[in-house]
This record gives structure tokens, sequence and C-alpha cells, in this order.
DNA sequence: CTTGTAACCTGTCTGC
DNA sequence: TGCAGACAGGTTACAA
């Protein structure tokens, strides 16, 4: 599940168990995710204290009082599973802390990364370069957006996941999002009202931020033990609810692939 | 520069 | 029960 709210969910349940700890065991279990965890991760980090964790975008940050900060990306199916009873196939790093804790990094598919660059560098992290502004912060906004958008002819769906545009969004967010601006997914991003942009700007901030706030709850089910999901409170007004009637107008929710993904949309509220 | 598509992986669910 | 196909929260390489 990891878009930005789930990541900031994560980097939250994470910072309990690893802030201040030192990293009394760092052990990968395989040489690459997306591409090759470093080959010095283990020697780096080993014996390194916690000293911060944040994130960028869909980025978690874990940096350490030896210089360096280790990053991670949970790509399409990656979570941290706290103090597993075991180890398994899918569990590609494994830290201990010097209290006993354990901590894996679990990912199925391997769409996610792990590296390791130095503090002091972190803003040069090539991922990092290319980034948009972070959709909760002050440099996003209407003006922002507008300036972005100007003379692009692709449908603002495609637009939003554009990590250049604005850092962290997912499907899940930009369908929720334009939903609550009452746009239409396949409307020229350059073609929209700026009445309507303020509206989205609105939109996207209030929809991550309810989701940050949920994230609070979700985060037991998200980091239990056995490793079980379970649970979930689905507040999604569109998402995943193709049949399903729209929350405002009670249409039929409706869904059609852009990009190879599914956007789903009510072509009422939205048209 | 923008735009569109394929590819990277594994797991799960649906329908025959 | 088996099996094929669709689909899944993301990113990036490459062609046009």
């Amino acid at each position: 599940m990891p878009e930005l709210p789930e990541v900031e969910t994560t980097v939250r349940g994470l910072t309990g168990v690893l802030e201040g700890e030192v990293l009394a065991r760092v052990e990968p279990r395989r040489a690459d995710l997306r591409r090759a965890i470093p080959v010095d991760l283990r020697q780096r980090l080993t014996g390194a204290r916690v000293t911060g964790l944040s994130r960028r975008a869909k980025y978690g940050l874990i940096a350490t009082d030896r210089g360096d900060t280790m990053i991670f990306h949970l790509g399409m199916s990656g979570r941290w599973r706290v103090d597993p009873e075991d180890i398994g196939t899918h569990d590609h790093l494994v830290i201990e802390t010097g209290s006993g804790r354990l901590l894996a990094l679990n990912d199925p598919r391997r769409f996610g990364s792990i590296d390791l660059v130095e503090t002091a560098l972190v803003e040069r992290f090539a991922p990092f370069m290319a980034l948009g502004p972070e959709p909760l912060g002050e440099g996003f906004d209407a003006p922002y957006l507008a300036a972005a958008l100007e003379g692009r002819v692709s449908a603002i769906k495609l637009l939003l996941l554009d990590q250049r545009i604005v850092a962290g969004l997912g499907n899940i967010y930009v369908c929720e999002s334009l939903h609550m601006a009452g746009i239409a997914p396949t409307k020229p991003g350059g073609r929209i009202a700026r009445k309507r942009l303020d509206l989205l700007v609105e939109a996207i901030k209030e929809v991550l931020a309810a989701a940050i706030e949920a994230g609070g709850s979700t985060l037991r089910d998200y980091a239990r033990p056995d490793g079980q999901l379970g649970y979930f409170f689905k507040q999604w007004r569109v998402y995943g609810r193709e049949g399903l009637e729209c929350p405002v107008c009670a249409q039929p929710v409706l869904r059609r692939v852009d990009g190879g993904r599914s956007t789903f949309y009510c072509g009422k509220c939205q048209g």
C-alpha cells in the first residue's frame, strides 16, 4: 500500500523501534531489489546509532551517527515487518537493534529499493533530484500547479502520477483527489480552469492528511508481527469501487484504464 | 522536450 | 483440482 500516507505511517512506526537505537545486526538477504543493494551496507551500518527517521515523497530515510543515511522505497508490495517470528523468502533485509527488536523489509515483487548515501549528500541522491514538491508542503499550491501543468495535454490523472510534478501521489490518492475536486481524470492538465486547480490542490492535501490520520490506526495492522494485514478500513470514495454507488450522487462508480493502470471515477460528478 | 508502451517481479483471485 | 488470464499501492528505459 505504499503511497505517501503509507510511507509516512511506516516511518512513524519505525521511529518508535529505531530512533536512538544501535543497529546491532544489519543483514541483506539478497544482492538486489529493483537495483543493487550497496555491497558495503552491512559494514557501514552495523554498530551505528539511528539519529532520526524521515520521509521524502515515497522514500523513507534512516539517518545514523556515522554520517550515512539508508533510503528505502517500498515499491508496490514492500512493507516492514516488526518483530517477525521467523524470516521468510521475501524478507530481503533484516535489522536487529541493540534492544533486541527485529525488523524485516519484506517485498515479494522486489520493485522496492535500498540505498545508502552520505547524509550530507542526501539532497543530491539521484532519485531525489527530479522530484517535484511535497504535496503537503507550502511549495505545493495552485500557482505552482498551474505553472507545472501549463501547455500539458496529457490527462490530469497521468500528470498527477508524475513524481516530477508533485511527489508522493499514487494511483489511489490521485483517483480520490480528482473525485473530490470534481475533475474528469481524462481532462488535459493544461486546460483545467484556475478555480478547479484551487479545488484540486485543496483536495490533494485533504485526502493525504485524512489518510495519514487514518494511517495511525492502520499501523497496528500494517506492522503486525505476524504480517497479517486484515481489518483494513477502506474510506475510499471511488478507488476499487467499480459498480458501487458514488458517495456523492449514487451513480455507479466507473473504471477505465489509463497508461495501463485502473482509474476509478464518477461519470456524473467528474463530468 | 513530451508522450506512450513495455518491462521489471510475485501473489492472489476469477472464471472455465 | 488445474490452469490461464487479469490484476495489484511504482518506476524507468526506450521508441516515436
